[in-house]
DNA sequence: TAAAATTTGTAAACCGTTTTAAAAAAATGT
DNA sequence: ACATTTTTTTAAAACGGTTTACAAATTTTA
């Protein structure tokens, strides 16, 4: 009861060797019908559990994978998740998921243990900053999903992710087809998708024959307290009557500052849609990614990499969902 | 650059013994500093990075915990899981999350996982069902939150828990005293925490001097259309005034099926609080769980066991803080 | 029935690390 | 300078599995 026992103990209590024992849970051919079943109920009475340290030293691999997301707080890297555990537990691989908070550091530290942890590949939904993710990971495949390395790095890794531009230019279009003559953004700084979803908002401008105004067009989010406070900077002083917002957790502080404006005119869209929005007294725009199907490419395409490290990098760009209500 | 470096690769190219690398990457005072050094920066250089399966194997301890978690997409779990991620961080621990989906199958799957895995304690949040935990675990220490194992199964673990019975109570008081003269209930059939809300209902009831209407009083969720229909039974039928709701996800059928109706008089509560409930058109009553609370007792009790064996399990019950919107 | 082919079981090597015990080197005391 | 103590380093033995090479047992073939 108070030590594990080992395949030595399910040898002994077998009456055979050890490695008899492992080729029979291991449904190896080579052992016979009458063995195998005295291995297997010995080993069950026992409660014996292979250790997968041991195991996984000696073959080599753990058939897991890790995935780091940049915050778990967030539905959208959640719902991907969940996709991406089913997709490869479908190919009879485990995910040990590592959140990061949107921390560089924290993101070192999951990296670290996951390779330490001897994970056959990784997936990374990136916290932005400079790192090398070549140099870290070594031999280690990986794969970026969403949130991509920065631009000037260099990568030799696959990647899938919405196309941010189509979407964005989509959601803003929409928001002047329903009425809106100036369309503010509140988007945030750093991150990649960002900096598409900008460009798609420009796109959508230019497309509606409508100048860009550099006065509402750049916000860049800090922290909480200044989203609200460009929310009024936005629709009260530049006197915005319609408004993208760059992704779910901005979204939350603009509703947050709208229910204390009274603007039931104002036209709103965003990124990544919510469940919840159905229920708000006001419709919103937003697309909708296509989350099952990231989870399944992003899983088939890392298992390709390990199966074929020769593999050539290559990126994936999914079409969003465009949700309009009423 | 194809193959990962092994502490020989490193005691070769740094002229000593691997088990002086050992020492000097373990920070070991028995290493002079020169060679402490001298390997440190031939590790660095060769980008080395210790095998923990190898070191587990080795030491018998991964600092590692598990952490199994019924529903990834419920607010309430992934608020959790981030803050014992984080209690167990400031403790030095890392830990492994694995999302159950409610399945028995996947959360026995995760257990076995995580035990092959060596994780030195787990964390359960349990499916439910009628899983004999002890017999599954053997010595590995556990804990058990939020959702307890069943209570017919003796469990030598440790539970820390909200008073579900006291802020359930609350809740409804709270309704009754907005106004509600007929309060109905929808609760998950199920769960631990469902019978202990039911209770906590109908002691508010009790206390109000409201006779237990069978008609209103039980109601099981099966799927989502079943919400939905018993909300129509009893905001309608019943012509409940007030209504509440067992946990998050029926919540959210809640809502919408109220969509639908035109009901502004419905005195609506439930249990779990939600950012985004402060955004609706009609203001909900809920409980607050202190998440962060729980997460520290949580890991600071499991680390306690695993420092002593022999630890008497005990129960922990927190309180709730019960949110009045206008 | 002997020889060959096949199946099954055994012992030993191996994976990458830590640790124990012993040896080597350096420091101290006389 | 030599004996003793202290500090560093090393070689070898774990840890718990899988796998390989090989021997033994069984079955098939001649």
């Amino acid at each position: 009861m108070s030590e594990k026992p080992t395949i030595k103990d399910v040898a002994k209590a077998a009456g055979v060797s050890e490695a008899t024992v492992s080729r029979a849970l291991s449904h190896s051919p080579r052992v016979k019908r009458a063995t195998r079943e005295k291995v297997q109920t010995v080993a069950d009475q026992l409660d014996y559990r292979p250790n997968s340290l041991a195991r996984g030293i000696r073959v080599k691999q753990t058939h897991t994978l890790g995935m780091i997301i940049p915050d778990i707080l967030n539905d959208y890297f959640t719902q991907l998740t969940r996709e991406i555990e089913d997709a490869a537990g479908r190919s009879g691989y485990d995910v040990l998921i590592m959140n990061t908070d949107e921390s560089l550091a924290k993101e070192a530290h999951a990296l670290n243990l996951m390779l330490e942890k001897q994970v056959d590949g990784v997936i990374i939904a990136s916290a932005g900053g400079q790192t090398d993710y070549a140099k870290i990971l070594g031999p280690t495949p990986a794969i970026f999903v969403d949130r991509m390395p920065p631009a000037n790095i260099k990568t030799p890794y696959d990647r899938v992710i919405v196309d941010n531009v189509k979407a964005t230019c989509h959601i803003v279009s929409q928001l002047l087809a329903q009425g809106a003559t100036r369309v503010g953004i509140i988007n945030s700084a750093v991150s990649f998708t960002a900096t598409e979803r900008l460009a798609g908002y420009q796109q959508a401008l230019h497309d509606g024959g409508i100048a860009l105004d550099s006065a509402i067009e750049v916000a860049a989010r800090t922290d909480n307290s200044n989203v609200q406070q460009m929310t009024r900077q936005l629709l009260i002083n530049q006197k915005c009557d319609g408004l993208f917002v760059g992704d779910n957790t901005i979204m939350e502080e603009v509703l947050r500052k709208l229910t204390e404006l009274d603007l039931p005119n104002l036209q709103l869209g965003g990124f990544d849609d919510q469940l919840w929005f159905d229920f708000l007294p006001r419709p919103i725009v937003t697309a909708r990614q296509p989350i099952k199907q990231l989870g399944q490419t992003v899983v088939d395409r890392l298992l390709a990499h390990l199966a074929d490290p020769q593999l050539a990098p290559q990126e994936f760009r999914l079409d969003a969902q465009i949700i309009t209500r009423q």
